[in-house]
This record gives structure tokens, C-alpha cells and sequence, in this order.
RNA sequence: GGGGGCGUAGUACAGUUGGUUUAGUACGCCGGCCUGUCACGCCGGAGGUCGCGAGUUCGAGUCUCGUCGUCCCCGCCA
């Protein structure tokens, strides 16, 4: 039977008491974690979000509150009130914080009771993630699922401490807005009072944040959800938290050192980490032809080189053919690894393939000489000249890939590269490594919807010496965006903004947007930007991603106390579901869908 | 949209070439015993739509097809 909350109150949290307590009369509140019934003798495991504490039961302290607590069960809310004693010679228990005393209760309130969970509220984690999102709530009651919120709480205090003390401001802009093209899938929300219209949830803030520049805050952030209605990934939710931040009158390395020094207040308050300013840089066509990919795992060697001038002329058809075709033949040279078996290099070749690549020539550099599928074609003035190159030698293992496009090859070898990382369990050569991503292209030309399309979005202000560029070569204009990565993760990205109405017309006619579908869109920029436009830009990290490398978390989900799977669908809440037809018809719409 | 993995008591798993009993094991749960345990211990007990639906077969947890859920990845997404 659960009792009355009444004329009780908690004195002390269960994971706080310790030696100096004793003696004390105490009153603590939790939940019953383990009990341990001896007959003559109960011992509770009582929790709360401070930690673990055991309380005794003892017929000599009161017999009555004994006697209760043989009804208690996992999971029951209590309230015990008793004396904190040293525990009894040689029954200390050094795993826990509270573990030199306990608390002989002589007084029992079962607040609550609790069906038998589905799951034991266990460290000790063997329970399927589906499980584990029905019963969330459950599940954030461990400890190690609470601390990461505690850290990630921890965090949103210093980034609204250092922004605020720097002269930003925090401001709320619209959850319901207007859709924009380009970019990610919008989630709709439809008018009620105008039949046939619909807001959009936020991709981010950016048009407000902008607008807020010309308006004169200066230095604006916001800690927000945005949503994008794309496919999940393990480090990709539907909805996710950005510190959205945008400053005026100021230049790229402005906002690098604005984010260093947030970022190392960050890592010192959360984590007492030092962490190495100012981050290193890399521009994009770097990071690409060394790591293949543009958000590099800079902790490992592993680096790509081309030996496109070096097998050109091969009579190895798919070296020689690429070359023609103006493609690129890059490397990777695995040192000392040629003795990986034949399994692990089909593993290897597939990988390559699923990231675009057509295949994938491996090369084993033995006493023996060159062994490979390939070694024949190769001339001996082609071998040394890979060797010089690649810096190979005996024992080392050479893993190729061939393709017209550069971005082909760099990205099926810069995912080889990370799966080489693991496998081979090299050990990164820091905990935590930062790293700028510069000079993105601004454009990039869409096979599929055949024009060019913004890389960042259509606000980013191209390279000024590149502006000559802008309609004799679009793809090679440089962007003024800059992408922050952490340990090969992408955490965050911005750029400086166009501020000039002329520029930003050159750009929409490059993306194919006329001028009057650009004022149906997003007209209200473009009048604002009419209106004295300072100089800015901003970045937006992202939180989810950032507290997940803090934590070591393996998923997104992980550091979301109410997660989506990948079907987008909430297993707590069981959303999304049908509606009432009243609520549909009140939004003027009729589904097409046919869910059985 | 596509590729791959998984789905068996509350939970985590095992289940052989398709044929051994009533589909097992551990934890949890229920009952009993127990005054120093701490993942307490001992004795006993209950608990199954083998995800769902077809099919093959004398016979399906096991094979085939479909479907649903979940996870990872490609495309997509900054």
C-alpha cells in the first residue's frame, strides 16, 4: 500500500552521504535499486540521481519498519528516515562513493510502488536498444544514461556563460516558418486559418539570424532544435540542437578564435581537458587529396598519394584509361601489412565499391618482389616511380583506386582509410583533435537536376578574388565557409555572408533562381539586405554530435533522452500516428497515404 | 529508393543435416528458509502466438517467399 506524502522532508540525497555524516539523523527519497532479504536482516540499495546508499533494516533499530521493508520491491519509491552509521568492520564496500557507512532506517514510507520492470535498472546493460526506447523512461533512470544529460546540461552553461560574457545575445526565432528550397527535406505544418498553405519547421535559423545582423544585435546565438526530413544515421536525427551563432563587422579568423576559446572553456569546465589552440587548418582540396574526405580524421597517417603521373602511360588499362579521361589513380600505402589475407582485402575492395569506386588493386611488397593482380602490366620505371611516391618499401601493402572523378577516388580510399584505422587498431595521437576545414568550393554542379547548387547555401559569400570566376569557371569559386571537425566529425560548419544585394543576384542566376522566384522564397531577405546590411557571418554547431564525442558515445540516440529510430518513430511515444479526420479536415487536408 | 545484419519466456541468449521427448540455459519474477549482505545465498515454482502471413514437406523455431519492426551502410542530408 503507498502512503501519503505528507509532513516529511528530504534531508540529504542518498549519493551524497559519506563518513562525516555519521551519526546524523537523515531522510532520503529514492528508489529501491537491489534489496537483500536475510530474514533478520534487509539491506536496501536505495537510488536517486546522486547515487547509490544502503540502508539497513534491523529488528534491534525497528521492528516494524523490518517487517515493511520485506514487501519492498525493485523499483518502489520510498522514504526512509534513520541514523548514518559506519558500517560494521569488513563490510565496507569500496565500489560505491557510500560505500564506508549506511543508513539504519528506523522509519519506512512506501511512497510508491512499481510493476516488476521489464528490464533491471543495471549497469550491467543487456537489454536491445528497442527495449530500452519503449521504456525510456526506465532506461534514463541508470546512472550512466543520466550522466551524460548531467554533462551535456553542463555544457549548454558554459556556452551561454562564455557567449554571453562575449557580447552575444540570446534570441528565439520561429519554429513556424516559411519553406525554403535548397538544402534538406522540409517538415510541413499546415495552416489551419489559410486552407492550402503550411509553415515549415526550421533546417536552422539562418534567414533570422542574418536578418538579426541588419537589425543591429551585432552578436546573436541561440541554443535550438532544427529539423531536416531526411533518412537517419547513427550520428542523424530528424531533430537535433545547433548553438546557432551570427556576428557582424567581422572576418573569418574572428569567429576561429571566438570558437577556440569557446571550445576550450568547454572541454576545461566539462571534461578538464586542455585542449590545443589555435585549431589546425586545412583547406578542403588538402583535406580531400590527403584524407579523402572532407571531414579528416587527422589523428592517423594513412595519407592518400597520387601516382596519376606515375601509371599514366600504364598498360594497365584502368590506370592508363582514367588518366585519359583526366581522372586521378591515388594510394594508400599500409605499412607493413602485406601480410593481410586474402579475406580482409576482398573486405577491403568491397568497401571501396559501396563508396562509388569501380574496384580497388591491391599490391604486396614482398622479398620476392611485387605481388599483385596488376604487377605484370607494371614496368620497372612504373614500380620505382609508385614506390618513390607512395614512400614504399618491403612489407608494405599498396591499396589503389582508379576513377575519373577525383571525388570518387578520394572518398571510396578516405573510407578505406578509416576502415584500415580500425581494423588495425591504430592508437590517434591525440584525445581530442580540432580541425578548420577552409575554402570549400561554392558551387557544385547537379548531374541530376542539371545546374549548379549551392555547396554551403545560396547566402555564403564567395572568395572576393574569385567573384571574376563566378560566370567563367562557377565550380572553381572558393566559398567563404568554413567547416570545424573533431576527430574525423563533422561538429559544425558556417561562412561569412553575402551583405551585397548585387552579388547575391549573380548567385541566384547562377542556381537558376530568377528573380522572382527568389522574392517568393526568401524576398524578405533580399529587401532587408536593400536596407544597410552589415558585414557577417556565423557558424551553428552541433550539440548532439559535439557532447557525443565528449561522452564516447556510439550513437546519436545515446545523448537524446528522447530519441527517434531510423524510421523516424518514437517508441515511447509511439509517434508518429494517425489523427482524428475532424483534426484533418480542420486543416483542410486529405491523406493519401493507404497504412493499413 | 537500394544493400546487409538481427527478430525464440519479462530480459539476454542456445537450439545440430528439417524429425528426442513437454523448445532449453542464465538473469528477472512468485513462494519458502536465512541477522551483515552488497550481482547475497539455499530450496521449490510459474512463465513461450519461436515477430506476423503464406508456401514446400509425412513433419518447420530450423528451408522458400512476402510482410512488419529494429540496427548499420549507400543514395539523401552540412
Amino acid at each position: 500500500m503507498s502512503e501519503p506524502f505528507t509532513d516529511i522532508k528530504r534531508s540529504h540525497f542518498c549519493g551524497d552521504l559519506r563518513k562525516e555524516d555519521i551519526d546524523k539523523q537523515v531522510t532520503v527519497m529514492g528508489w529501491v535499486h537491489r534489496r537483500r532479504d536475510h530474514g533478520g536482516v534487509i539491506f536496501v540499495d536505495l537510488r536517486d540521481r546522486r547515487g547509490l546508499l544502503q540502508v539497513a533494516f534491523n529488528p534491534g533499530i525497528s521492528r516494524a519498519s523490518l517487517d515493511k521493508a520485506h514487501t519492498l520491491r525493485s523499483e518502489y519509491v520510498i522514504a526512509v528516515r534513520g541514523t548514518v552509521a559506519h558500517r560494521p568492520e569488513g563490510t565496507v564496500n569500496p565500489e560505491l562513493a557510500t560505500g564506508e557507512i549506511e543508513v539504519l532506517a528506523d522509519k519506512l514510507i512506501i511512497l510508491n510502488k512499481s510493476e516488476t520492470p521489464p528490464f533491471e535498472i543495471s549497469e550491467r546493460k543487456d537489454v536491445s536498444e528497442s527495449v530500452c526506447l519503449k521504456y525510456r523512461y526506465l532506461d534514463l533512470r541508470r546512472p550512466s544514461v543520466q550522466k551524460i544529460f548531467f554533462t551535456r546540461h553542463q555544457m549548454y552553461q558554459v556556452i551561454r556563460n562564455f557567449l554571453s560574457n562575449n557580447d552575444f545575445t540570446e534570441i528565439e526565432t520561429p519554429f513556424l516558418t516559411k519553406s525554403t528550397p535548397e538544402g534538406a527535406r522540409d517538415y510541413l505544418v499546415p495552416s489551419r486559418i489559410e486552407p492550402g498553405s503550411y509553415y515549415a519547421l526550421p533546417q536552422s535559423p539562418q534567414l533570422f539570424k542574418q536578418i538579426l545582423m541588419l537589425s543591429g544585435f551585432d552578436r546573436y546565438f541561440q541554443i535550438v532544435k532544427c529539423f531536416r526530413d531526411e533518412d537517419l544515421r547513427a550520428d542523424r536525427q530528424p531533430e537535433f540542437t545547433q548553438v546557432d551563432m551570427e556576428l557582424s563587422f567581422i572576418q573569418e579568423e574572428d569567429i576561429y578564435g571566438i570558437l577556440e576559446n569557446m571550445m576550450k572553456n568547454v572541454f576545461k569546465e566539462v571534461l578538464s581537458t586542455d585542449i590545443e589552440t589555435p585549431f589546425s587548418k586545412l583547406t578542403y582540396q588538402d583535406a580531400m587529396e590527403r584524407f579523402g574526405l572532407d571531414s579528416p580524421d587527422t589523428r592517423f597517417p594513412l595519407e592518400l598519394k597520387d601516382i596519376t603521373s606515375a601509371v599514366k602511360n600504364s598498360s594497365f588499362k584502368v590506370f592508363s584509361q582514367v588518366a585519359e579521361k583526366g581522372g586521378v589513380i591515388k594510394g594508400i600505402n599500409v605499412k607493413n601489412r602485406s601480410g593481410l589475407s586474402r579475406k580482409e582485402l576482398d573486405d577491403i575492395i568491397e568497401l571501396a565499391k559501396i563508396h562509388g569506386a569501380g574496384g580497388l588493386v591491391w599490391i604486396k611488397l614482398t622479398d620476392d618482389g611485387w605481388q599483385s593482380p596488376v604487377a605484370k602490366f607494371l614496368t620497372e620505371t612504373e614500380k620505382s616511380d609508385i614506390s618513390r611516391i607512395m614512400e614504399a618499401g618491403a612489407g608494405d601493402l599498396l591499396l589503389m583506386v582508379a576513377d575519373p572523378s577525383f571525388n570518387t577516388v578520394c572518398n571510396s580510399l578516405g573510407h578505406v582509410r578509416l576502415h584500415l584505422v580500425k581494423r588495425l587498431n591504430l592508437q590517434p595521437s591525440k584525445k581530442f583533435q580540432f580541425t578548420w576545414i577552409t575554402e570549400f568550393p561554392l558551387l557544385d554542379y547537379s548531374e541530376e537536376e542539371k545546374r549548379w547548387v549551392a555547396v554551403h547555401h545560396p547566402f555564403t559569400s564567395p572568395v572576393e578574388k574569385d567573384l571574376p570566376l563566378l560566370e567563367s569557371d562557377p565550380g572553381k569559386v572558393r566559398a567563404r565557409a568554413y567547416d570545424l571537425v573533431l576527430n574525423g566529425s563533422e561538429i559544425g560548419g558556417g561562412s561569412i555572408r553575402i551583405h551585397r544585394q548585387n552579388i547575391q543576384s549573380r548567385i541566384f542566376e547562377l542556381l537558376g533562381i530568377g528573380s522572382q522566384e527568389a522574392s517568393l522564397k526568401f524576398g524578405f531577405l533580399l529587401d532587408a539586405l536593400k536596407y544597410g546590411a552589415p558585414p557577417h557571418g556565423g557558424i551553428a554547431l552541433g550539440l548532439d554530435r559535439l557532447i557525443m564525442l565528449m561522452t564516447g558515445a556510439e550513437s546519436i540516440r545515446d545523448v537524446i533522452a528522447f530519441p527517434k529510430t531510423q524510421k523516424a518513430a518514437c517508441l515511447m511515444s509511439q509517434a508518429p500516428s494517425p489523427v482524428d479526420s475532424r483534426q484533418l479536415r480542420e486543416l483542410h487536408i486529405k491523406s493519401t497515404g493507404i497504412k493499413k
